[in-house]
DNA sequence: GACTTCGTGTCAACCCGTTGACATTCGCCG
DNA sequence: CGGCGAATGTCAACGGGTTGACACGAAGTC
């Protein structure tokens, strides 16, 4: 330990918190491709996109905060996977309106349900902590520092 | 809300976590962007870097969780901006040893103790919360979720 | 000494994100 | 009708990550 008393990478539960989501996105990440083929970047595309009703790409860029160019280039991918097709709004010719193949529902069902699965297994396995509890604490924080966020970045994307 | 009982996106607490690592991360990126100049990706390169005493590239890989390959890549610029010096092995002919310039020196212990009073005064807004039990029950949601991947991925980087 | 094996760093190709610019289209208003 | 601002999608250039291949040096074995 070089630095005890003084941390510089922010108070420890930051660094606790980075830890936990990359375990848990590893451990999705490991499932889907085993089972499923896909990323776990590709299903939260799919999956977002599954529940908006035929969403264009800026409200899908919106929903997936990423910006519309990011949505963009990974449409192709996705097209050429079967699991999405684009469709052109007569009224709005510049328009890209988005939906689902019967493929990509069935891989967002399929795997949403196995995910879902794993997931709550898995937590079945912390008996010590009060999951609700936990997860109405993260949501305090959670508003507390978005609204510090809007604070001193008043035009973020996240706030 | 097109489908309320079952949430396709895994259980909802790791949404709630993306999205409080997200927060957290755009507020030290903005602090450190506007009172120092760096991005909270080089940040963290050079807090790791100042905490480890002489390492070589593939040392360095490892304790930001990431390939040498980013690691080789990263160090060019860092030593343009003049935060990084490398030194060669004599003894290893093929090792890359990296330490920080004073100028890194500096630019760390600044930049760390903004940060860290930014926090610490941030989540001194939220008393409804003990963060110190939170800290706790994260930490052991994050040694059970971390044994978990270990059982279905022996061979991951994160375990 | 020659051989194999391992460790180390670099490279190319790719995935996925950003910003800034751009052409096109929509819609409003004079 | 004409013009002009806002919205939409795409592109190039870049930041930063991965994997797979590779060249080279270190080290043990025969």
């Amino acid at each position: 330990m070089t630095r005890p008393p003084d941390h510089p990478l922010g108070d420890r539960v930051t660094v606790t918190l980075h830890h936990l989501v990359d375990v848990l996105d590893e451990y999705a990440d490991h499932l889907l491709r085993a089972e499923h083929g896909v990323t776990l970047s590709q299903y939260l595309f799919l999956a977002v996109l599954s529940d908006l009703d035929h969403p264009d790409v800026t409200t899908l860029a919106r929903c997936l905060h990423v910006t519309k160019a990011a949505v963009s280039k990974r449409v192709g991918s996705f097209v050429a996977a079967g699991w999405v097709r684009t469709l052109s709004d007569p009224g709005h010719a510049r328009r890209v309106v988005l939906e689902l193949t019967p493929d990509g529902v069935a891989l967002v069902r399929d795997a949403g349900r196995q995910l879902e699965e794993a997931f709550t297994s898995a937590f079945a396995d912390v008996p010590q902590v009060d999951l609700t509890a936990l997860h109405r604490d993260l949501t305090t924080v959670l508003v507390t520092m978005r609204s510090a966020l809007a604070q001193h970045v008043p035009d973020s994307p996240l706030v």
